[in-house]
DNA sequence: TATGAATGAGTTTTCATTCAT
DNA sequence: GATGAATGAAAACTCATTCAT
């Protein structure tokens, strides 16, 4: 039931109840315990079943140096909180959860290692194409990378204000390659 | 009760109850609703609590332009993560919630637009002395330091094995001023 | 659940708690809440449903015009005090009650309107027939024996010792017909 | 404090808490508990201090064979129901609690007697002046016109739109004395 | 196999009363 | 004498899970 997926997002993990899910869903209450063993099970499935449906396994294969890094990243963001907030609160209320439940953290972390590997193959090619500044370690880069990503998400969903495309300007400008510095 | 700041860090803000934290805190259970209005009331003021007690407003008044940008940010994710782990659970479990409570939003955002407006003037002084890359404006690159900073401390409480000091060297690299990029 | 009525009537509205309702039906205590939506809501579903099977529907449809008037409110007083207190007790909590609870107060009305509109047609016709006072309308006479009839059941109530077949005596008495008034 | 009473008018008995007595009166709290043995020793002096106050003793001593009869009972119901609701709904509170309370029913039933004696007193005088119907023992009639007072006072409390007025003036018409029946 | 009624443990909240100051 | 902070007993309500059908 990939609905269980959207109360995650809409009322936070701990509130979603087992009745709510099989409402939403237009199924009988007793469903939910006859198919999975418990809550925590149903919104651990639920929650890996969104993330996969979301991004589809080829297309974390074909991605890395054919799109420009900015953009991915731009585009990332704008999916997250343009076209599916869905999405973004799934990630953070699983990630806060993942915190505690072993078994979530265990899958959570594949996925995630996963996105990261791909950044740093996506930044060390940019780098070599000298598409990107290559003063610094493409592992370093890519971690301030996902963290620039995650940080914008949280900050642009407290504040709805915020000027997410200047930010995402400023940090094509700071990424791009420079000549090295002048002596002195 | 700033012990129930330990609390929210711990278990998470949904999985805390006014027995455990009675418990905690060592008093007798109705304590609890004797002094604030509800649960809600005493999570939100032990939250802002623990963010008053952690950063006196003085040092917020001296920092602008005194201190080296990075080094701020790394002193912030080092005191966050090293000395008090808390802190940074609490930051993230506050962030979470805060998108349900408004009274907690209001509260946050007031926090979180103070620390802005502190992280725009530093970084404007900074571009100003030539000591901090002057490509883009003040405004995005600040917005793009605080999401590093959340980011950062987001995914080393997830991922404890996060090389932080490297991506913070990276960041100092990717800040650093530049000459303008050689025509063509 | 049809003995919370009891529990009404014997310790009043106010000082009904789940719990008890819950032991005196020999049912858990949590299926008070699973099936109503809460302690008033249970509570008004039991006095309808007590109210409602100590009349049936048909009594009231057959009785205007049949049953001699003062026999009507004698039977009625006798049966809900000697036969049931429990149900001249919940009369009056529940009239107690819907003076505050909208929900309760709006069935209440259409229960004792339609009682209203009982008595109104039987005076009507019984002044028609010249067996009750015609001196003044029928609608009057009828508010005036509703109140008496109330009126009567509150203070034996509190007074076992009232002597209500004597006051029915003289309501005999006064209701009976009587030529016009000689002049002066 | 007879600032209870408006209390127990405006929320029922049980619904009195001490805080909001002492709020409303403007007293510190501890206030209640240290003039009073106890909430409920609290809110029978308020009532009885709100009775006592309202019905001056020698008010009761000068009515009887004074006013006429009906003008009493109509102005007794115009008090209650229009100047001062507050007296209405309070004697309906304090008669349901006296069922349970021995001191409160001790002190009610007093009160009650005092009037019930007043009734049958004007009405056997009325009586003897020709004034009231004679057709039936001045205690029965006293008991119908006690009844009908609390009857219409509840029922107008429930339904505003009653027609108070029509109702009296069928009671003043029942009343009203009347010749001999005519034979046949 | 599938359902949903029933259970009871656990949570928040209220509040009269106590008692140190 | 007077206060109000503190206590803990009791209440309503929620909900995951169980289990008879």
């Amino acid at each position: 039931m990939a609905a269980a997926a959207e109360l995650i997002a809409e009322l936070g993990w701990g509130r979603v109840t087992t009745r709510t899910v099989a409402e939403r869903a237009g199924l009988p209450h007793g469903a939910v315990s006859y198919h999975f063993r418990g809550k925590q099970e149903l919104l651990i499935e639920a929650t890996m079943f969104a993330f996969a449906r979301a991004v589809p396994a080829d297309e974390f294969a074909a991605l890395p140096g054919v799109e420009d890094l900015i953009a991915l990243i731009s585009a990332e963001i704008a999916d997250r909180d343009r076209i599916d907030p869905l999405l973004s609160r799934l990630m953070f209320e699983a990630m806060r959860e993942a915190e505690r439940d072993p078994a979530l953290r265990e899958r959570m972390a594949a996925m995630l290692t996963q996105y990261r590997e791909l950044l740093i193959a996506t930044v060390r090619a940019e780098q070599e194409r000298g598409a990107v500044f290559a003063g610094a370690p493409a592992e370093a880069i890519a971690t301030l990378l996902g963290a620039v990503g995650d940080g914008l998400l949280l900050h642009a969903m407290l504040d709805p204000g915020l000027d997410v495309p200047a930010a995402l300007n400023a940090l094509r400008a700071l990424l791009a390659p420079r000549p090295p510095r002048p002596a002195g």
